[in-house]
DNA sequence: TGTACATCAGTGAACGCGCGTTCACTGATGTAC
DNA sequence: TGTACATCAGTGAACGCGCGTTCACTGATGTAC
């Protein structure tokens, strides 16, 4: 990395820190793009250099552990699928270090602040879709089997409940357990779907 | 319904009606909330007296089809939990009737304008959520209950999906087909999610 | 059946506000020879 | 190792813009007696 790329890397660091601390400070609609680009010594056009918008700037941080379909492809190629699934949500989760709280401080106000938070849902339907092109990638199937699309929102859900449910608890541990429960529990489940009436051409997974 | 009440509805549906008009004419940004008022005949703050926000008024029309709750519980009670579901997801289907292409057209400028596709995602979760409680009420158990997330998010994704199918055929009858497919093949899958390592006290369906 | 009052949809003008853009610029870093 | 030029992060002022709010008001509809 130059020199020219690790400031910038730098500034753009600074700008995310101070910007969160003001949003946990005085809250969403309340911190301006003004404020933010003066306490973090930067111009206000740096700041759009770097983030197209303020909700995209709050939920910087909250992005990149979203990236399921990443973490996915990390997995050696010959780990079955299923475990490279679960290896991926768990390595998600590692990713994050909630430093003293502030990103649940963060996720907290994100939850309350109608803009970023229909925002995040946006970036999670994104990150599903990448999601699903690893995995049909994995399968060799293409993107739009059903079996490929199915997983991707299983896996996703199981991600995304095992967000929530730690969200109570905020121990590490305790999600790290909830993962593990919901991958153990689901395929106990009779799924509570009408039967085939003939069943003819049905997919099933490969072997 | 007395006389103030219908015409307040005949000026919601003129607003929405001349909105949908405008963004399908001019795209979302283009489209400013003084012109629907001005097209509509309305002041511009009786428009902020049905939809507080712009996006809010955009996706009207397509939030009430995403009410898979209130489809639920609309199924006769002694009727199976896995009928009733099927049943509510065609139901909700049928209630949004595309005259002319409106809709379609909305929903292709909703999917590139960024606040409201944002904002959708938003409404669909609640949405969610909302079946979410309808299930637990059916099956007597907790909202929080593993089987009754997991069947909430199975649901919806099983609706997403025929919805997004649907607009690349966008017949009613494939739409139709779509779904039934999907509730046929769901239960043929084997879950690519690990295998119990013990499997104690796992959580089981009622018969 | 009429009178008095309450309720509520709708008005219209005025405006605060901050987001995001534009533009012409500087100076540090990177690169080619 | 030095010189000449290219690239790119950052500046700062100015501003357009339309969203959403506020306020005091009118007039039609609803209700109570």
């Amino acid at each position: 990395m130059g020199l020219r790329e690790l400031k910038a890397t730098r500034t753009r660091q600074q700008i995310v820190d101070t910007a969160l601390s003001l949003f946990i400070d005085q809250g969403y609609d309340a911190t301006t793009m003004e404020q933010i680009a003066e306490r973090a010594e930067v111009g206000s056009t740096t700041l759009y250099r770097y983030f197209p918008s303020k909700d995209l700037l709050i939920l910087d941080r909250l992005t990149q552990p979203m990236n399921l379909g990443a973490f996915l492809r990390e997995r050696p190629a010959e780990e079955p699928l299923s475990v490279a699934l679960g290896a991926a949500i768990h390595a998600s989760f590692d990713v994050l270090d909630d430093e003293d709280g502030r990103l649940t401080a963060v996720r907290h106000i994100v939850d309350n602040a109608p803009i970023p938070r229909a925002r995040l849902w946006d970036l999670a339907a994104q990150a599903q879709s990448e999601l699903k092109k690893a995995i049909a990638e994995r399968m060799g199937r293409p993107v739009e089997d059903l079996l490929v699309v199915m997983t991707a929102h299983v896996t996703f859900a199981v991600f995304h409940i095992a967000g929530e449910t730690a969200g109570a608890g905020d121990h590490k541990a305790s999600r790290s357990e909830s993962v593990d429960e919901l991958l153990r529990t689901l395929n106990t489940f009779e799924w509570v779907v009408p039967a085939p009436p003939s069943g003819p051409d049905t997919v099933r997974p490969r072997p």
